[in-house]
DNA sequence: ACACTAATTAGGGAAACAACTAATTAGTGT
DNA sequence: ACACTAATTAGTTGTTTCCCTAATTAGTGT
């Protein structure tokens, strides 16, 4: 959806957590909501955004949602952010 | 002022182009101002954003201020990004 | 002091964000 | 079909963002 989005959806602490806790490997929704303090709803709607920067992917697996590190589109936004310095050109 | 307010001044696309016209050297507001259709006080704020971040560095020469960027808190928000990667640990 | 240029701050309005509780969907098991 | 668990979507509220125009501050030159 755009590297605009991906942007957006990092400028959140709470999303880039999440981001950090799936680094070590994939989590359901339930297992995440355990390392915050805030609401189940309001973390899904967090969850929406990371998936609507496609930095996350979900699969079902029975009742849960297990979601995983998209780390490609992590790169992507490495590779804004490195263009923004004076590395190339 | 941390890296929250680092993260929240990246993540719109004008700012981000503001860092990038940067990165060629530093520029005047006015100059800046030159490579967008928004109104100057829009940018203004948007200058305030990155300033506060310390994203840029600001020197006033005669009647114009001058932007710069500021490389090394554009490294801490890459270290911070990579540091949600598999890469470390 | 006055005019001129450069840039910011102030004020206001529409849209988006983030949080909550309540309601709904999806899947498993009896 | 019913109950139970997992998670999301819906609805509401208060806050923040972003854009604009108008007004103000800062510096230079006459």
């Amino acid at each position: 959806m755009g590297i605009n989005t991906v942007f957006e959806a990092l400028s959140h602490p709470v999303r880039r957590r999440v981001l950090a806790l799936l680094k070590t490997g994939p989590m359901s929704a339930g297992e995440l909501a355990g390392h915050f303090e805030i609401s189940r709803p309001t973390l899904s709607v967090h969850f929406a955004k990371l998936k609507d920067a496609e930095l996350v992917v979900v699969e079902r697996q029975g009742t849960s949602l297990i979601y995983h590190l998209n780390a490609s589109i992590l790169e992507a936004a490495l590779a804004g952010l490195l263009s923004l310095k004076d590395d190339d050109q």
